[in-house]
DNA sequence: TTCTTCATGTAATTAGTTACATGATTGA
DNA sequence: TCAATCATGTAACTAATTACATGAAGAA
C-alpha cells in the first residue's frame, strides 16, 4: 500500500529504536546524538516522526506527564514489528562518508601547507578522540553498567567497526603528515609517488 | 563582512574546482557525482551555487553556446581564490560515516539472521567495488591519463585515503561474517564475545 | 530564591531530492 | 532518419538546520 512508500530511513531508525523500548520524543533525540550512529542527523525532525508512526498504525502514543507539562510516550505495536522486519530484509544503501576536512585536503594546493597540516592533523585528533570514545563504551559494558545488555553482541559488531574506521583515519592522518613533512611549501611543486600509485593500482598484491 | 557568511561547504566545493578551471554547470555536476567526493550530494542545488558566487564577487560567468543553447561558463576571481585560502586555513568539520547498512546492523536482533548476513555482505561488496573504482582511478593516472596530473601528489593522498576505508570495511565484514556464523538463528541468544570487548577497551594494547 | 540545566517541543529558514523539460549530438 | 544519450537547466516537494520558547528540577 501507498502508506509504507512514507517511511524514510530516518522513520526506520525511530521505529527501530522504539523496537527496543518505548522512549518519549525527547529521549529518543537524546539517544541519538549521543550514539555512535549512523543515520539520524537532525533533531527538530525527529519529533515530526513518531506522530506519522502512529497515523500508519505502527506504534501507539501514551500521554503522560512531567508535573504540569503533557509529554507523550511512543510504543511499536506488532504492525510497527512488521513493518521493522520488512525493512531489515531488503538491502541498505550503500555508505557515504562526509568530511569537510578530507574536502580541505582535496583543494590543499589553493591554500598554505601549513592548512594542509592542520586538517590532516585534525582527523588524527578527531580518530583519536573516537578511539577513546569507543574504549570508555566498551569499560562501560564490561564493568556491567551499559544500557540493554541484551544487545551486547550487536554492539560488540559496531564497536568494532568504529575502532575499526577510526583506526583507520589515525594511520592514514600519521602516514599523510609524514608524506607532507617531505613536500615543499608550495604545494604544486610536491613530488608525485609513483610507487604509492603502483600499489594502488594494484591492491591485491599487498 | 556579512556575505561571506552566506557561503556554505557546498558553496566552498564549488569555488575550489573553479580554482582548478572554469567550467560549465553541467559539467561541474558531472565532476561531482564522478569522483569519489567527501562533500556534495545535490545536483539540482548546484546550479544555484554559481550564481551565488558571481553575486558576491567570487566568480564571473561567461556566456556561450552549444548549438542556439546558452551556456555560462564559471571561473574564478583573484576575490574567489582569496575567500577560498581562508575557508582553507579554518579547521573543518569532522566525519561523518554514514551507513543504512550499518542502520540495519544496528538493529538486526529484530530481523532474521540471513538479514543480517546479507547486510554485512552488501558492506563487503561496496568495499570491494571501491577498491576497484580506486585501483582504475591510479592505472589511469600511472598511464598518464588522468585528469589535472599536477594533482597527482594530493589526489594520491586522497586515494589512499578512500582505499584504507574500504579495506577496513572490506576486512570488518569478513571478520563479522565469520562471528556470525557462529551465532545461533535466534540473534537475541547470541553470545557476548567478552574477549574481543577486552580489545575495545584498551586499544593501545593491540 | 534565583540560576542553571534538563525536558519538551514549535516555527522559520535553508538545503537537498525528485520529477520534468527540451535542444544538441551521435551512432545504427 | 530515428533512437538514444549528452547537455542544460527549472519547478515542486521534502527533509534538515537554526532559532526560539517555556515549564520542571535541582544546585548554590
Amino acid at each position: 500500500m501507498a502508506a509504507v512508500q512514507k517511511l524514510t530511513t530516518t522513520s526506520y531508525a525511530v521505529l527501530g529504536l522504539l523496537a527496543i523500548k518505548p522512549w518519549t520524543t525527547y529521549e529518543l533525540a537524546r539517544q541519538i546524538s549521543a550514539g555512535g550512529n549512523y543515520w539520524l542527523r537532525s533533531r527538530s525532525k525527529l519529533f515530526e516522526e513518531p506522530k506519522k508512526l502512529v497515523g500508519l498504525g505502527l506504534a501507539v502514543g501514551a500521554p503522560g506527564r512531567t508535573g504540569k507539562r503533557p509529554k507523550t510516550v511512543y510504543a511499536i505495536t506488532e504492525a510497527g514489528r512488521g513493518a521493522l522486519a520488512a525493512w531489515l530484509s531488503e538491502p541498505g544503501e550503500t555508505p557515504v562518508f562526509e568530511s569537510e576536512q578530507m574536502l580541505k585536503v582535496f583543494f590543499a594546493e589553493h591554500g598554505t601547507k601549513a592548512d594542509l597540516v592542520a586538517q590532516v592533523n585534525g582527523l588524527r585528533e578527531w580518530a583519536e578522540a573516537e578511539l577513546v570514545r569507543n574504549a570508555m563504551f566498551a569499560r562501560r559494558y564490561l564493568a556491567g553498567l551499559g544500557e540493554f545488555p541484551e544487545r551486547t553482541p550487536i554492539l560488540t559488531l559496531i564497536g568494532r567497526f568504529n575502532c575499526d574506521q577510526a583506526d583507520a583515519v589515525r594511520r592514514w592522518s600519521e602516514w599523510a603528515a609524514a608524506q607532507i613533512a617531505e613536500w615543499p611549501d608550495d604545494l604544486t611543486a610536491a613530488p608525485p609517488d609513483r610507487s604509492l600509485m603502483e600499489r594502488l593500482a594494484h591492491p591485491d598484491s599487498r
